[in-house]
DNA sequence: CAAATATACATAAATTTCTTATGCATAAGT
DNA sequence: ACTTATGCATAAGAAATTTATGTATATTTG
């Protein structure tokens, strides 16, 4: 897998939401989700996944159930009641970042 | 300095896109103009922004000019040619980023 | 006028987050 | 048979940041 920019910080934030929406979801469907949904434009890589789904789980975030189909193996994580409330934080927080950079980025200011 | 949340990677563009706006700036000098600008919501560490000004120096996008105003220093940094022309891609690369988290967060996909 | 805040640069250690490189295993397509 | 897809995982290294300092001058404030 090549590039994809994800910009640091943003990927939990992602698996949280795409949680939030589809219920629950298994590490490799939500590479698949996320390459989907962008156009291939944003590729979630697997080393970077599978040890942010660890860290959701260990903070209390998301709640794990084993599975097994056509005889392999899937983890479904879906979001505890303190993920669902950090969930909106993080939502919030990601969209002021976007307003921010939006505000940087179309500079309505240089006319001023 | 407490919170500020800029989503590593972003940095380094938002200097680029400064100084292609203003011309030239000093280091204090983005700090003030981003808190301004986006209300206090990001706010530019020094820890940060002098290594990532070092660097795109190095790199040859900034060109450095030293300044002694009130007997204080003030190095003043302005886009090379080389600099201008990275600036465009690094502005449609955020740009771009930017488009897919944003459909990511509005998911008109659920509709489908 | 002493102390605090603002201006202005800088670097180093530690942390966070990600990429790249592997590894294992089963299923499906060619 | 071989490659690709599905599905998990971890470890080493790189990159970008935070936090903590450090230095120095100017301005504001009690």
């Amino acid at each position: 897998m090549a590039n994809s920019k994800l910009y640091k910080g943003s990927l939990s934030t992602i698996i949280l939401k795409l949680l939030d929406e589809e219920g629950k979801m298994y590490g490799y469907e939500i590479t698949q989700k996320v390459k989907q949904l962008t156009k291939g434009e944003l590729k979630i890589t697997e080393g970077a996944l599978y040890p942010a789904l660890h860290k959701l789980e260990a903070e209390g975030l998301l709640d794990v159930e084993v599975a097994k189909v056509d005889n392999r193996l899937r983890k479904y994580y879906k979001l505890t009641e303190q993920g669902e409330k950090e969930t909106v934080n993080r939502l919030a927080e990601l969209e002021e970042f976007i307003r921010s950079m939006e505000t940087l980025l179309n500079p309505k200011w240089k006319l001023l």
